[in-house]
DNA sequence: ATTCTGACA
DNA sequence: TGTCAGAA
């Protein structure tokens, strides 16, 4: 077995990683970190970016809200905001975020197989 | 080579 | 969002 740093666990992923998953640049990626507090991956190595999971789940949600249903930075920070508010609400509303995430998957999923190969919308 | 911060367009 | 400078 070779030498496991923390990049080159799986279980986290540099800016690069995720830039190439959610297919942005980078700097998008720090100036999303600025706009939407729901995104907070940790630093380490000094400012070295590791990103969770959960944290690509995030920010292929925001893609799809921002690129594909054209929501403003302030309605995609709302509506994540909205969600994860009605996730902590508990009253039994669990369900309703997981059937908001899988209306925006099937949105994503309608766009992926709309014939555009371009997932984004733009260039 | 890759990423970071700050700044400007 | 794109691009640059200077540093780690």
């Amino acid at each position: 077995m070779t030498t496991r740093h923390p990049a080159s666990d799986p279980r986290y992923l540099n800016i690069g990683e995720v830039a190439q998953i959610v297919n942005v640049a980078p700097h998008v990626l720090r100036y999303w970190e600025k706009e939407f507090p729901q995104i907070r991956p940790m630093k380490r190595g000094g400012n070295r970016r590791f990103y969770r999971p959960g944290d690509v789940d995030t920010l292929l949600r925001i893609r799809h809200l921002l690129y594909d249903r054209r929501f403003t930075i302030s309605g995609a920070r709302e509506h994540l905001r909205q969600s994860s508010d009605a996730a902590a609400a508990g009253g039994g509303s669990a369900q309703e975020l997981l059937d908001d995430i899988h209306r925006e998957l099937l949105d994503l999923h309608r766009s992926l197989t709309a014939g555009s190969p371009d997932v984004s919308g733009h260039e």
